[in-house]
This record gives C-alpha cells, structure tokens and sequence, in this order.
RNA sequence: GGGCCCGUGGCUCAGCCUGGUCAGAGCGCCCGCCUGAUAAGCGGGAGGUCCGGGGUUCGAAGCCCCGCGGGCCCA
C-alpha cells in the first residue's frame, strides 16, 4: 500500500543520503547488473581520467552522460559492462612524486633514493589518487564497477601494451630513428606533439638580426633572423625559397657601405626594424643563391665547425626549402639540422650532419659556452656577436613558444634517438575504417577527427623517464633488436638477470627460472627497475633492455583490449570487443579518439569503437575557464552538498547541449531543482490521498474505470515524451530528452492535469471518478519514474518505493524495463483540442485581469469566436473543463455582435488631399459607412472629385460594454462582464470560505475536524451570504454558520468588510 | 593560412537535423491571482532587425553562399 510520503518537502540531501543507504543494504547495484546478465552485450568503455588528484565540474560532467548512457541501457536490457579505467602512470606524477621528495633531476632519482623507491613511490601516489577519485564518483551516483576498475599499471595491463608493440615491430611499424623533437631539459625527456598541443604560452624571447658574411665579397652579407640565438652555434645552413625573389641592398652603417641579401618583399620592413637606410642594387630568385658559401659566424668558439666545413660539402652555404616563408624574419633562415624539425628535413637532403652540442639537461656540451644552460646562454651570445660585429640588431619580442605540459619549462628542439610507431604508413586504413565503422556524435565531429587524422605524423612512443609501461625492446650491443610480448617470454628468453651490479646466471627449466627470479627481484613486476635486470639471448646473441618508458598516451589507447587483460586472458575480449560506445570531452578528439583508432590498426587492423560522441568543456558563469588564478573553480563536492545530486545531474545534461561548451549557473541549477521540486509536489500530493484511500491500482480494472478527457489527454502526453526522451538520448541529442521531461512535469502535468483533477482527489469514498484519476495519476508515475530514472536515480527510486513497488514487485526502479510508447493511448486529436483549451483559458483569464474580475467571482458567460473546427471541437468537448478553470456558468462558440466605429484615417488622409482634407473628413465623418461597405468609391464634392479607399478609414471595433476580450490564437475570447446579485453572492461566499480556510490552517486543524463558524459583517453581506450557507458550510467543514460576534479564534478582514470567528467542535 | 562549432529579448539558453503552431523557457524587473501540493504554486506585462548581406522557396531563426564577431583544433 501507498503509505503518506516520508519527506512533505523534497530536500535531495536528506533523500538521497536514505537512498544510498537502501541501496548499499539491497546490494541493488549487483541485482541491476545480475537481473540483465543475459541480455544482449553492451561494451561501453570508459576513457580513463587520469590520477591527478580530484575531480573537477568536467570529469563530472563526462561521468555523468556516461551513467545516464550506461542506465538507460541497462533499462533497454542490455548487459552493460561498466567498468571504470584509471590512467596511472607517466610524467605528472613523476614529476609530483619528484616534489615530494625533494628532487631536483634524474640522476637525483637513480642515485638518491634509486628507481625502486621511486617506483614505489608513484605507485603509492597513484593508488591514493584512485581512491580519492573514485569516493568522489560514488558520490555523484555513478553506477560502475569501482571495486574493479582496470588500471593501467597492472602486470595484466602492460603486458597487453607489450602485445600491441610486438605486433607494431612484426608489421614494421616500429622504429628506431633520430628526429628533432621537443624535449624538456627538466624532465630530460622528449615530449611528442600531442603533448605540446595546447601548451604554447606567450614568452619574452630575443630577437635578433644577425649578418653572416658571404665568403670572397667585400662587405656582403646575408641578413637572417632568428629567436633562439642558442642554436647559432649548431647553425650548419642558411636557408632561401627557390621561388621567392631576393634582393642585394646597398645599405649604410656605422661601419661604411655594405650589402646585404634580404628577401626582396621584407626589406622595407626589415630595414625599417633595425633603422638603417638602404636602396635595393640587385634582384634575382632564391634559387640563384644556393650553394653561396658564408663564413660561419662561430666558428672560431665551436672547432667542430671547421671539421663540418671540410668535411661536408653543403656546410655553411644557402640551400632551398620550401618551407620558408615571408611571414617574419628576412626570408633568409639561419638553418640547424640538431634543433629545427624543418631544419632537420633540408638538412637531410643536402646530406649535413644532425649537430646538437646541448645535453639531456639543455647545457652545451663543448665549446665556449660548454656547461651553460643553452638559454642562459642567449645574452652571452648576442653581446659576443656584437662585439665581433655581426650583430645588426638585439630585440626581444612576445610570441606563443612550447612549454612541458607538467613542469612549464620552456621546452627546446633537440635530435635524439627515439622509436617510432609509424603512424603514416597506416593512416589511410584508419580513416577507411573509420569511415565504415564508426558513428560520431554529433556526426560533425567526425569530419574534425579525420582533418586531425590527415594532418598528424609518426607516433614518437619513447620516453627517457621510469614510470610507465617499459619498453619491451631488448637490443645487442650493436643494435640488432627484439621484442618481448609477454613475461611468460621474456623468462623463456632471459639467460641472466643482473641484481646489484651481479650477473647471476639462470637455471635452463622455466619454473626453476621463475624460482629463482621470483627470489632475486621478487614477485613479477613488469615496471622499472624489475624488467631492466633481465639479460636475454636471441639467435645466440645477449640482448640487454632499451631503457625507455612508453608515452602515457599509449595506455590509454590500448584500453579497449588492455582492459579486458587480453591477451593473458582471450575470453573477454571474443566476447565483448570492439566497444559499443565512449564519450569523453573534445580535447579528446586529437588524443584518446586517435590513439585508441591508431594503437588498435596497428595490432587489430581494425577500429576498437563502434560509436563516439563528444562534450565540450565546463566553464564558468561568464563562459571563462574555471581556474586557480581566476580563483572561479566550484568544486563537485560543493554542488551536491548545496543543491543535491538528482538537480546536479539533471542540470548538466540539461543545461546546453553536450557538444557546446557549458557555462555552469547557479541559478540554471535551482531551476532544475524547481522542477524536481513541482514534481516532488505532485508526488506528496498524490500518495497523500491515495494512502488515505488505500489506493490500490491492481483491485482496479481500467476498462471499467470513468476516464475523463483529461486522464486520456496526459496518458497520451506521456506516451509521447517516451518517444522524444528516447529519441533524444539515442541521438545524443540530451536537451531533448531532459527538455521534454521538464516540459512534461511542469507543464502538463503540474500546471494542467493536477489542476484539472485537484477536486476530484478530495471526494470522500470508492467515487469511481476519482479512482480514475488516481489510476492516471499512478499510470504516469509508471513511465515518468522510468524515463527519469537514469538522469535523476535518486528521486525517481523514492518515489517509486513508495508508489509503484507495492504493486510492480520489483525491488528498484532501476531494474525496471525501458518503458515502450502504447500507441494506442496516443490521441493527437485530444491534444490539438486540449492545447486550444489551454489557450482559451489563458486568453479568459487575461481578459478577466483586464476586468479586474477575480477568478472567485463566477461570470454568466464567457463566448469563443473562432473559424477553427478544432477549436470548435474542442470547445465543445472540453466544455467542462473551460467552465471550471474559467469559473463561468457557460462557454459557447458563437459570433459576437459588434459595432464598427469609422473614423477618417488622418495620417493618410491629410496628407493626401493637403487642402482638400477637411472636407474629405467631413464627408467620411458622415458617410464612412458607405464607403467601408463598397469598399472604394469616387466621391464628388465642391466640384472635385476624390478617389477614395478603405485606406482612408481605420476601423474600430466597439464591443457592447459587457464584453471584455483577448484574442488567442484560433480565436477570440470574450467574457461576459454582467454581475448578477446571483454570481455576486457565489463569488462572495468563496471569498468567505477562503479565508475561514486560512484560519483553519493558522490553527493547524486536521482535514476531519469539525468547527463552528461565528460571522460579523455588515447586512448586505450577511444577506448575500445566506444564499449559499450550505455551500460555505460544505467547503469548511463548518457545523454551524453563527450571524453575531465573533467567537473563539477571530481574525479580522476588512476586505470583505468582516471579522471571523471559529471555534473547533470536540 | 586551413578545418570545425557557436552568434536568438538585460542575462543563461531551447528551437535549427526533419522549412509553415502569433519566435519559446528560466532568471531579473513591474502588476496581479490562487491557496486542503502551502516558507510552495500560477497568470499577465514590458523587453527581440532570431549577427549582417545575398540566394533557394508560395513561405527561412531553420536550407545554400558571402561577410563580421567569438570559441576550439591544426599549421
């Protein structure tokens, strides 16, 4: 049975505290997942957040969508594997655990507290981490598998990232090679360009001109320009475009005539920058100037120089690329194969050497600056060129330049050796499978990945760092190489490991091995330092591991098979693989989207996802990112312990649609909280009279039941909102869905249907009416709690425990089936019809405003005017319905007699006739009529003739005084303002019951209990009362109506010109 | 320089996919109503060149093109 609800006001703190706690003693979570263990499998992968510390307004969005997806689903009766990922390892928590403990570089790392402790160290803080994060989903309602989430730091785990770059290296697709790239002089690590994106800050740099001279010319110089005067000593080329014109320009300076060779488009403005006059004596092409030979301006400082310029035949002269532009600069670029990934690619094919004198720490390793930090290093070498002279000009200049994406150390180009997972060579079959296999959500999303796709190059995967999935490559002294897939081969492999500087020899018999491993390093751990010991033997060869660690990039796009701990177990991932479904913010789109697309052609040939969609990002009120420097940040925490979990949720997904970015207001928030509010409303209200009847829906035969027009209209409304609900969530569309059900609760079911059947709740007795009314009222919650359910899981649970279990049996509104639109309740011809009712109420009670006619007055008529058939209908139908909101003893369709009032229209008239306008007035003022009715006529007068037209008139409508109107749209509305001594006697009596009612509640007074009303007023109203005595005395419960003093509990009203006493009858 | 998204009353946003219901909601402001959901609820009013300009169409906030402004991604 239906029992009076527990909370009379909807306080989601209280609620959901009670909420979680009957879930957590139900073991609800395992029943929902057992209940649809054999449905139809849905693989929903979770893109895993990594280990920072907490969690933020965006992580709850994204885990949000992804809970609502998952419940939904679930409700569909899909068996939805929902398992969390964390992303563990990499360089951020390198670097925190580095702080914690004080140290400052990687040797400080290996020699301090050793890569053991280190280990250790990560591991324990990221563990922590996971904790803390996962408490903070818990407490959002996230309903996935939290005591077994995967984690990427698992032997399992890495062991499948093994896998993958075995068959990377099978194909070919792994590979060794020097490249320029970003590195950190911090970390000492290279950093790949998804690791650089976004981390461009602007940063003060010099800028500075700086002439080389042209070997054999007197006084000829070529002008370049450059901000890293650091890479001047590794400068091996200058570099022209082929097609761009040049130009000779005869300059003057300090030091007398001189020539300089500057891109002919630049040199107003590079002569202007650094103040020298000058004349342009000669213009050729760029490609005229290649091989011109230039005395290296440090050659002296660097002795390596003078061996490149003997040995290589295009050191120091100008080569052609393509790659140079006229944007800055002199179009002329100092070119330095070691540290400029463009610089790089020319040298390669001029054949130069790849020349980096600069350390993993960015200190020089030879020359005059040897041991200094290269940036430390830029003024020393600008004062020096200076003082040699070819120093034309020293500046600084803001630009957007590189920092580490942890440290915000300025990052520099450096050549390295690295491996490669080569991308390119498989970047046609992704778009193809992508294309194929995948939806995006929004679909545009899509031609923005592909764009990415397009543009991105080879996959740099090695890090020079200790906590991440080592590198499974073990190479001889000479370089040949292989890869381990797994441990089971890496112990089959290992001749030795080496423990403490020993070498200790390992039996041949695989678990003797595994015996005495286990006993040297202890149990299996496939991190740093433990793999680095294992000594293996290939086609006879020792091999030794390559010291590296995988980009953190690489674990999370294995997830989709290194979470299922494929290939150690093969189960699993028959089962399950590829995923249904990931969503995850539009940072994504470059990063996880890709890797996962690109790690999974390379070890499946295939895609590891069916459907994506994207979310934007959380911003603040005035659309700015929340940060700590603006000091703008609202913590998750703070949202639900101020507004709840239920309006938290619902908001996020209602707020703005998911692709858009979404600015979070508090205010939006208490609008959702409103509506859960209304709804709440309705619920209390509803059990309230049903537990007091005892409601039972399943004693009831519906076929039997009085339905009213109403009842039918919001059984068909509701079937309608499973459609748009679920539409809207399939599609991704989630306004959609959370608009319609705010829509609903608010619209129809608050403000209209309850308000349609409040009367009929409070008949007393087995009044069939009302149990029809209940029963609708019930058949909504039926749905409305299941549409609900995965937006608002806490609310819709309550109220179903309370409503719907005793009934349905089942023990949670989320084990409930996904409910399907009947469409036989559908009646789209009631709704038209019901939508004009609504219309011609509001459209009465306008006009009623305007009359200053309460609503508790009665009117004798009230006439719609309309052309419309459905309205018409409706009007008909509904009559009841339009009587009773609009409180008038009638309502009909008819057409209301007017009178036209015809006026001259002056604003056209006079300056028409100019002179002449009076007496057209005149003549209009008479005739008016005439001319309204034929419409245009030529009117004679004084001699002239006036063509004249309804233009000339406006027309106004004069209602008899008794009408007051509001048009609607399919209409017009008119109330009939005529107050009898009748209807004024009914309006007052309410005005009567009304307020004896509020006294009743001052008192606190139970529904049932009985008073006696004592009245003192004036004559006129005690007449005008009399005429409805039992009525009054019906509404209020009243015993007696007493004329006289005022007894017991007065109150005094002088609106009614009364003082009102009553007394409770024992 | 390229790609994608967004641009609707003072503010925050729906509507656009699938062209036709005076262009909607909430907040804020003003004026009321109702009261057995009651420290809630409801109505009305003021307030809009639907960024601008072209085009398609009987009809455009919506579709197409150009431009302007903002955001993101890439170079």
């Amino acid at each position: 049975m239906i029992k009076e609800p527990e909370f009379r006001e909807y306080n989601p703190g209280k609620l959901e505290e009670k909420i979680e706690a009957f879930w957590k003693e139900n073991d609800t979570y395992e029943k929902v997942k057992a209940s649809r263990a054999n449905g139809p499998k849905y693989y929903f992968l979770d893109g895993p957040p990594y280990v920072s510390g907490a969690i933020h307004l965006g992580t709850a969005w994204n885990k949000i969508i992804k809970d609502m997806i998952i419940r939904f689903r679930t409700m569909q009766g899909y068996n939805v594997r929902r398992q969390p990922g964390f992303d563990m390892h990499g360089l951020p928590i390198e670097v925190k655990v580095e702080q914690a403990l004080g140290l400052k570089t990687k040797k400080d790392i290996e020699t301090e507290i050793g890569v053991d402790n280190f280990i250790k160290k990560c591991k324990e803080f990221a563990l922590n981490n996971l904790k803390v994060m996962t408490e903070q989903f818990k407490m959002l309602g996230i309903w996935m598998d939290w005591d077994n989430p995967y984690m990427t730091i698992k032997n399992e785990y890495i062991e499948s990232g093994w896998f993958t770059l075995k068959r990377a290296w099978e194909k070919g697709l792994l590979e060794k090679d020097k490249r320029v790239l970003h590195w950190c002089p911090r970390c000492e690590t290279a950093l790949a360009e998804h690791e650089v994106r976004g981390e461009y800050k602007v940063r003060k740099d010099p800028s500075i001109y700086v002439k080389f001279p042209v070997e054999g010319r007197e006084n000829e110089y070529l002008l370049i320009w450059t901000t890293t005067p650091w890479t001047l000593p590794a400068n091996l080329a200058v570099t022209v475009h082929p097609e761009y014109d040049y130009a000779k320009v005869k300059v003057e300076t300090e030091n007398g005539e001189e020539y300089w060779i500057i891109a002919k488009a630049l040199v107003e403005r590079v002569l202007n920058e650094v103040g020298v006059k000058g004349e342009v004596v000669e213009e050729f092409k760029g490609k005229k100037l290649e091989g011109l030979r230039y005395v290296h301006v440090l050659m002296d400082e660097y002795p390596r120089q003078r061996e490149f310029r003997e040995k290589y035949e295009w050191a120091h002269r100008v080569i052609l690329g393509e790659h140079v532009t006229l944007e800055d600069g002199t179009g002329l670029v100092h070119t330095a194969p070691g540290h400029g990934e463009e610089d790089f690619e020319v040298g390669q094919k001029y054949g130069l050497p790849v020349y980096s004198p600069v350390d993993d720490q960015g200190r020089y390793t030879e020359g005059r600056w040897k041991g200094v930090y290269v940036k430390d290093a830029d003024p020393e070498i600008i004062e020096h060129l200076k003082e040699k002279g070819y120093l034309v000009k020293a500046g600084t200049i803001e630009h957007k330049y590189p920092h580490c994406w942890r440290c915000k150390t300025p990052l520099i180009f450096r050549a390295t050796d690295q491996w490669f997972l080569k991308v390119s060579k498989v970047k046609d079959k992704i778009i193809k499978e992508n294309d194929e296999k995948v939806t995006w959500y929004p679909e545009w999303v899509k031609v923005r990945y592909d764009n990415g796709v397009m543009n991105s190059g080879d996959w740099v995967i090695s890090r020079q760092r200790y906590w991440g999935i080592p590198l499974p490559i073990w190479q001889t002294e000479n370089g040949e190489i292989y890869v381990v897939g797994s441990f089971k081969e890496l112990v089959e492999l290992a001749v030795a490991i080496e423990v403490d500087g020993e070498r200790v020899e390992l039996p041949e018999d695989y678990n003797e091995k595994l015996r005495v491993i286990e006993e040297k390093l202890g149990p299996e751990d496939l991190h740093r330092p433990y793999v680095d010991a294992f000594i293996i033997k290939v086609n006879g060869k020792e091999m030794r591991r390559v010291k590296d660690v995988v980009d953190v990039w690489f674990d999370s796009g294995i997830a989709s098979w290194a979470s299922l701990d494929y290939p150690r177990n093969k189960e699993l991932f028959e089962k399950l693989w590829p995923a249904d479904f990931i969503v995850e913010g539009e940072d994504q789109v470059t990063k996880w989207f890709y890797s996962q697309q690109a790690a999974s052609v390379i070890a499946f040939n295939t895609v590891p996802y069916r459907a994506v969609a994207m979310h934007g990002y959380v911003l603040d009120e005035k659309g700015d990112k929340m940060s700590k420097s603006l000091g703008n940040i609202i913590r998750p925490e703070e949202v639900v312990q101020k507004e709840g979990r239920d309006p938290f949720r619902f908001y996020m997904l209602w707020a703005t649609n998911p692709w858009e970015n979404l600015r979070f207001s508090w205010k939006g928030l208490a609008q959702v909280k409103r509506m859960l509010n209304i709804l709440w409303n309705v619920y209390v209200l509803s059990a309230t009279y049903m537990s007091l009847d005892n409601f039972d829906p399943t004693k009831l035969k519906p076929e039997e039941l009085p339905f009213r027009e109403e009842d039918r209209w919001i059984l068909s409304r509701v079937n309608g909102l499973i459609k748009d609900v679920e539409e809207g969530i399939e599609t991704f569309r989630l306004t959609k869905a959370t608009r319609a059900i705010y829509n609903f609760v608010v619209e129809d079911l608050s403000r209209w249907y309850i308000r349609l059947i409040r009367k009929r709740m409070w008949v007393e007795g087995d009044d069939p009416d009302k149990l029809a009314a209940y029963y609708t009222v019930w058949k909504v919650f039926d749905v409305l709690l299941r549409l609900m359910a995965p937006f608002t899981p806490y609310i819709a649970e309550e109220i179903y425990q309370n409503m719907l279990r005793p009934f349905l049996g089942v023990e949670s509104v989320h084990m409930l089936d996904w409910p399907k639109p009947d469409e036989e309740t559908i009646d789209e011809e009631l709704e038209r019809e019901m939508e004009y009712v609504r219309r011609i109420v509001e459209a009465g009670s306008s006009a009623r405003q305007r009359a200053k006619i309460k609503l508790r007055y009665p009117v004798r008529r009230i006439i719609v005017e309309t052309e419309d058939e459905t309205v018409k209908k409706a009007v008909e139908r509904l009559n009841r319905i339009l009587r009773d909101q609009l409180n008038a003893k009638e309502v009909v369709v008819e057409k209301v007699e007017r009178e036209l009032v015809i006026k001259p229209n002056f604003a056209k008239v006079g300056p028409e006739f100019k002179g002449d306008a009076k007496l057209v007035i005149a003549w209009i003022n008479e005739h008016g009529r005439e001319l309204y009715e034929a419409g245009e006529m030529d009117v004679k007068l004084e001699g002239k003739t006036f063509h004249l037209t309804r233009e000339h008139l406006t027309i106004e409508e004069k209602l008899p005084d008794f009408f007051v109107a509001e048009d609607f749209e399919g209409g017009r509305v008119f109330v009939d303002k005529t107050l009898t001594r009748e209807l004024l006697a009914e309006g007052l009596a309410r005005e009567f019951v009304r307020r004896i009612q509020e006294m009743r509640k001052r008192l606190d007074l139970d529904v049932n209990d009985r008073i006696v009303v004592t009245i003192e007023t004036t004559d006129e109203n005690r007449e005008l009362l009399s005429e409805n005595l039992d009525y009054i005395k019906k509404e209020t419960r009243a015993t007696e109506i007493i004329f006289g003093e005022a007894k017991g509990f007065v109150v005094e009203w002088p609106e009614v010109q009364a003082k009102i006493g009553i007394e409770k009858v024992e």
